[in-house]
DNA sequence: GTCAAACGTAACTCAAACTGTTACGAATGA
DNA sequence: TCATTCGTAACAGTTTGAGTTACGTTTGAC
């Protein structure tokens, strides 16, 4: 019961441009962060640059970047980039017509479907490129603070 | 970027069972309304049993019923009842964990996925399997005038 | 102008998920 | 006793997705 994995990886990738503000990152050093193949990631890119959220240049030199500052752009941006279709599927088979239930439930599911979509998107909307960074670099905080333990440790011998 | 069907086709089945409260229904009977194999019915009825939303009863003059009034089921209830998992799926590779954002990126988007996942749920909890059937018979209600119109008319000859 | 670097995209493979189907044992009521 | 129905395992065919290879196009440095 679950969507793919391009939501994920599309947010981790305007998240690095985000952290990286300003530089213009390959497909390839991309790859890199998220572990995979340079193609994976352009594909995910080609959808973030149809909906204006990336620009990029080919060629020697050519690379990546946000179109905008990190706080304009928000998860909802990047959901509606990479989604395709709707969240909930229907039945595969027409149910029965000559039931008095088959006969129009979709069309009954399609109502609650769209406004339960609604209310993920209103959340989604709600979260900004900044936000994911501010929260990364908050569950690395302690991270960082071992790091400058482990060197005070060492420096005190 | 789809869930699967099963949702569809349990809120199909419990707006039934809703539909037809009191009588006991076989997966037989069911599957002829979603156009499907009984079985691929009684799987899902297998999911809605274990949350509690009805009882089976084996052999001869056997079948399914709703454990309580339709009001009283909503549709996070039959959301819960198949769903697996959570409704994001995360990055196949593990990223980078050497990268300042892929080593933390995960965890960070746990949280804002669950958000987004409380508020698809908030809004499946305010519908209850009343509200389907009402949706049901109201989109049907053309239909049944144009079959009491027809009716007229052949009344007239 | 040449060339290395990087994008853009098509084509393919492999794995996983899902639906539908068959099969068969267990339970039940007539 | 037996027909009916659930419960569930096992399997096939289809679809989807991630990953990979390949190759043409674009671009900037020299």
């Amino acid at each position: 019961m679950n969507t793919n994995s391009r939501f994920a990886v599309a947010i981790h990738i305007l998240t690095l441009l985000a952290y990286k503000h300003g530089e213009t990152l390959t497909s390839g050093y991309i790859a890199g962060s998220v572990t995979t193949n340079p193609v994976v990631i352009r594909r995910i890119l080609g959808d973030l640059r149809r909906a204006d959220l990336v620009v990029s240049h080919p060629g020697n030199g050519g690379g990546w970047r946000l179109t905008r500052l990190p706080q304009l752009i928000t998860l909802f941006d990047a959901w509606t980039a990479v989604k395709e279709g709707t969240l909930f599927t229907m039945h595969h088979q027409r149910p029965n017509p000559e039931c008095r239930i088959g006969g129009f439930i979709q069309q009954a599911l399609t109502g609650f479907f769209t406004e339960a979509e609604a209310a993920l998107e209103a959340q989604l909307v709600s979260t900004t490129l900044s936000d994911v960074l501010a929260r990364v670099r908050a569950i690395s905080w302690p991270t960082v603070d071992a790091v400058l333990a482990e060197h005070d440790k060492v420096a005190e011998k």
